[in-house]
DNA sequence: TAGCATTTGTGAATGAATTCACAATCGTTA
DNA sequence: TAACGATTGTGAATTCATTCACAAATGCTA
């Protein structure tokens, strides 16, 4: 009865404030720091550091009272938990305007995402190299994710054909898919897809310029 | 006493998923569709109708009981709510990987964000054009952006320069703000600020793969 | 025009996320 | 080693978001 096995669901904003946090730590490691406490940790993200202890406490203690948490150590920790420690084989679908700016978003880099093979069907762009990644055929898609050991496809490709390529990459296996396509992919359950929707921002600020707004970006509404 | 001004919270989520009904409109729409109801647009962007007619009560009563909503009709409301029935006149700062992706990203066009200009501090980008909008010196940038009517300033330098630059954009009067770089910035209260961090959703899938999960991406965690 | 099948719009109920608030604990100093 | 200031970790309280559930409407058919 003593060890049981309760558990506890992660919510997804969490992940996402551990991307921040990590963000965090990498610049205050570099600047030497030591140790953080939340409330300078918030501060650099605004928001709360009950927030910030709040998340870290769903993975452990990884602070000490009266002092703060230690900067290189939770770093590391938290890069364990979203699996930022190591690297990973990432293929990218799709050489057009996104797609190129991708093969050099060094941010991905850094972070262990390696593009190893990208994919086109653009004959023109087949066989040559993209900043020295090479270029295969869409045709050889199962092969070539197979061959290089890919664990994440990245989709870069134009909306009207996502959910063709998507099936096709689903059913070579892959578990987990990054799609930049404005269009809703359907994947089995057992498949992650998390959607990149880079006018969503743009037009929540059409929207709060369009609307009477207060300071902080709360948007509020008339109501008789 | 009578016609009492309360106001209503318009949550940020329900304005993201604004955005998803009014790309669901858009192909609708081409689809000919006249009518579509809670149910359906639900279907098309893995939400509930609950939450559909929830978001869109916010802001009136758009559709006839029985029949559901008159598509063309929704998507005009929408956008107006979103203020996509109009020209925005956008600046891009930054013209390295990202940057040159956005110029030639026709998402944003078909949504009325035109870029009009854009700032590099490249003596060699300076002067030319980038499929057909000019490079500015990022010394004229207050100039610029007023001769431009510049609304909505896109930021798209590395994160070492991008609080300098933010300060410029916003010295030089602009109130909307949308930040690439990743790195998280300082405005006046006055000023919208949103962010898009390309690698927070590369990260989540990292997050997934690296923990034990069951289907539908909800990650749990053992607790003691 | 009456009856039926639909589907909206919305208070109420539920569920999830955030914030509060404070006991527990640490490092430091005298 | 005792007292103090600082800060974590976390249940409880609160706020916010989603879902439920159903009355009110509507179109259609006979």
């Amino acid at each position: 009865m003593a060890a049981s096995n309760s558990r506890k669901k992660i919510s997804e904003s969490t992940i996402h404030r551990l991307s921040l946090y990590y963000r965090v730590l990498s610049v205050l490691e570099k600047e030497n720091h030591q140790t953080v406490s939340s409330r300078e940790l918030a501060k650099r993200e605004k928001l709360t550091p009950a927030q910030v202890r709040k998340d870290l406490s769903f993975f452990g203690s990884f602070g000490t009272r009266g002092l703060g948490y230690p900067v290189s150590e939770l770093k590391k920790q938290i890069g364990d938990i979203l699996g930022l420690n190591r690297l990973w084989n990432v293929a990218l679908i799709g050489v057009g305007n996104i797609g190129s700016a991708l093969v050099g978003y060094k941010e991905f880099l850094r972070q262990g995402f390696r593009i190893r093979v990208i994919f086109d069907n653009d004959q023109r762009k087949i066989g040559s190299n993209h900043k020295g990644i090479k270029v295969s055929d869409i045709r050889n898609l199962e092969r070539d994710l197979r061959e290089n050991n890919i664990e994440i496809v990245v989709i870069a490709v134009p909306a009207t054909v996502a959910q063709y390529i998507v099936d096709d990459v689903v059913h070579a296996g892959i578990k987990a898919i990054l799609n930049f396509a404005p269009v809703n992919l359907k994947v089995p359950s057992d498949v992650f897809l998390r959607n990149e929707n880079m006018s969503m921002e743009l037009e929540y600020l059409s929207f709060a310029l369009s609307n009477l707004q207060n300071g902080r970006g709360t948007i509020k509404k008339e109501v008789s």
